[in-house]
RNA sequence: GCCCGCGUAGCUCAGGGGAUAGAGCGUCUGCCUCCGGAGCAGAAGGCCGCAGGUUCGAAUCCUGCCGCGGGCACCA
């Protein structure tokens, strides 16, 4: 049986540039990829139609030159010249039963990939204010923010996952004197906090017990950040630190990074304020850093904070922000320069934000009235896994449109029960297998060569692509990509699972789709595995 | 006004410069003596916002315009 891995597209390039060389044309990267069409074969590429103009002939006549240099491995079995000059490859069965072997074998680690020098890599997300219950939108960043970090980690990175907390400054006093005035059955400040939540806190937390406003403020802060922790672990997403703006005030490293910064010549002082040169950097304008009453602000505390995740040994930094932090992003890439980091230190996601809708209708969420749907209350609603899943299978670049009635709803209206469905019956086929007594043996020594039908070869083809998947939504920071791989996936096993029993009468075909049905549940549980999603073995 | 994102089927959305633009939901038609029907097969439904440009080739890249969302503090 194979165990090698079927020729890919970095073994296709080698091929080519050496089959150019020979042929006497110029020396070009051949592009690889997969064609849309399965007709056009598994791998394609364009490289006779890019030559045909610097050639100056037509690019079906360089195909052919370039089609009889080639020197290709056994697993290929056809080069189809098509179109306007496309170079087309067909790999053999044999390729499609390393697959399936390959698959099983490793286990969890298939669709994973390793760097030489594992790079650090610190995802902060999240990182909403501690003066509040987590909202809706907070939801798509505990998603994406997680699923992001698994992906790199899938991709040899090494990971720490952050939540930077607001636990200083203007924000959490104005938070602390709500709570404390509602308690004294006075209405908040003007711009402060209100709500059921403050009034809850208002009446947990005793002021006449509470030695003025401070304390009421540490101990509503307290409940608060507890809550949201108690948040994200039920929503499955685990932190590696909380990071505390306080300790940057505490520890001298906000005057500190104030005066390299200052020394570095990036800063000056106007109207009694000190600035920092962004503008210099990309930035509207130039931002302070320390008021004219001698506060740093919430701006000099983020340049403490980049400091300090460099300091730690951070060799990429992302910061996953909401659209309406956009214009962050600038100021960000400035710190970033003004400390004279390298390029691509630093790196801002953006993703747009989410609207909430109820059987079509948008539910509008005021934070004045302190009226919305809290994060606890959709988890409670929709389960984790449904949340998780909607919330990742649109790309982050546009804003979420979250239907809590067709969520919650479970039938095949929400793509995740599909996926999860797949998993599920491929579960109840070993059971029923283990039931009528079959024996599968090893991967190794199925029969897998029988697995002709052609949803079997369209279910291999579609799980030989997954490490692909793994490493594209990586690079782009797109978890959307294997969420709609997943459910690919699942389609083509569905068609399997229609046209292929699995458990018959002949046991060598038994056991290669018995091998199969390992295979594809091992990249579902993978690929689910990666957004955080369960895969169940009884739905 | 300036900055960011989006505009693709009735709705929600995929689509990595390639070949005949896809899926789910909704609508319509079929498929359960057989491993899970939360499934499968099929039909209908598209000037890919508009106009230019680059390219052998543009839904994809560039420019302008239109529309929608978000942002433009010595708040955080």
């Amino acid at each position: 049986m194979p165990t090698a891995a079927p020729t890919g597209p970095a073994e296709l390039a080698d091929i080519f540039r050496q089959a150019l060389a020979d042929a006497g044309l110029p020396d070009r990267e051949p592009v690889f990829e997969r064609p849309r069409q399965r007709e056009h074969g598994d791998w394609a590429t364009n490289v006779a139609l890019t030559l045909a103009k610097p050639v100056g002939r037509a690019p079906r006549d360089i195909a052919e030159r370039i089609k009889n240099h080639l020197v290709l491995p056994a697993d290929v079995d056809r080069v189809v010249i098509a179109g306007p000059g496309f170079i087309n490859l067909h790999l053999s069965h044999v390729a499609l039963e390393q697959v399936v072997a390959a698959s099983v074998s490793q286990g969890t680690a298939w669709g994973r990939a390793t760097q030489g020098d594992a790079r650090r890599v610190n995802v902060e997300f999240v990182s909403a204010n501690p003066t509040g219950p987590l909202h809706v939108g907070s939801g798509r960043w505990a998603a994406a923010g997680d699923a992001i970090a698994s992906l790199l980690e899938a991709t040899g990175w090494e990971v720490h996952r952050e939540y930077y907390l607001n636990d200083a400054g203007n924000q959490l006093d104005l938070f602390g004197k709500s709570v404390a005035a509602v308690a004294r059955g006075e209405q908040p400040p003007e711009h402060g906090y209100r709500g059921a939540y403050i009034t809850q806190l208002a009446e947990d937390l005793d002021p006449e017990a509470l030695d003025g406003a401070g304390q009421i403020t540490e101990a509503a802060y307290r409940r608060m950040l507890e809550r949201i922790k108690a948040t994200m672990s039920s929503f499955g997403v685990d932190f590696d630190e909380w990071f505390s703006e306080r300790t940057l005030h505490d520890s001298g490293a906000v005057d500190d990074v104030v005066r390299r910064l200052r020394e570095g010549g990036h800063a000056y002082e106007q109207d009694g304020a000190l600035f920092l040169r962004t503008a210099d950097f990309g930035d509207d304008k130039d931002r302070v850093l320390i008021r004219a009453d001698g506060r740093p602000t919430y701006f000099a505390a983020d340049c403490a904070y980049m400091a300090s995740k460099v300091e730690r040994g951070f060799d990429v930094c992302i910061y996953l922000l909401g659209a309406d932090h956009h214009g962050y992003v600038n100021r960000l890439l400035a710190i970033a320069a003004a400390m004279g980091l390298k390029p691509g230190t630093i790196e801002v996601v953006i993703g747009q934000l989410v609207n909430l809708y109820r059987e079509g209708v948008e539910i509008r969420m005021s934070k004045r009235t302190g009226e919305m749907v809290t994060f606890d209350e959709l988890i409670e609603e929709v389960g984790p896994d449904a949340a998780r899943y909607t919330f990742l299978r649109t790309s982050l670049d546009v804003t979420l449109a979250f239907d809590i009635a067709e969520v919650v709803r479970q039938d095949r209206e929400n793509p995740v029960y599909y996926v999860q469905y797949s998993h599920a019956r491929i579960a109840g086929i070993m059971r029923t297998a283990t039931e009528r007594g079959v024996a599968p043996g090893t991967v190794d020594d199925a029969r897998l060569e029988l697995l002709t039908h052609e949803t079997e070869e369209e279910l291999i083809r579609r799980i030989s692509t997954f490490p692909e998947v793994v490493e594209y939504s990586a690079q782009e920071r797109a978890p959307h990509r294997v969420a709609r791989f997943a459910e690919e996936l699942a389609e083509a096993f569905h068609r399997f699972y229609t046209e292929c029993q699995v458990v018959g009468d002949d046991e060598d075909l038994t056991r290669a789709r018995y091998w199969l049905c390992v295979s594809t549940r091992q990249t579902l549980v993978n690929a689910l595995g990666l957004l955080g999603v369960s895969a169940p073995d009884r739905m």
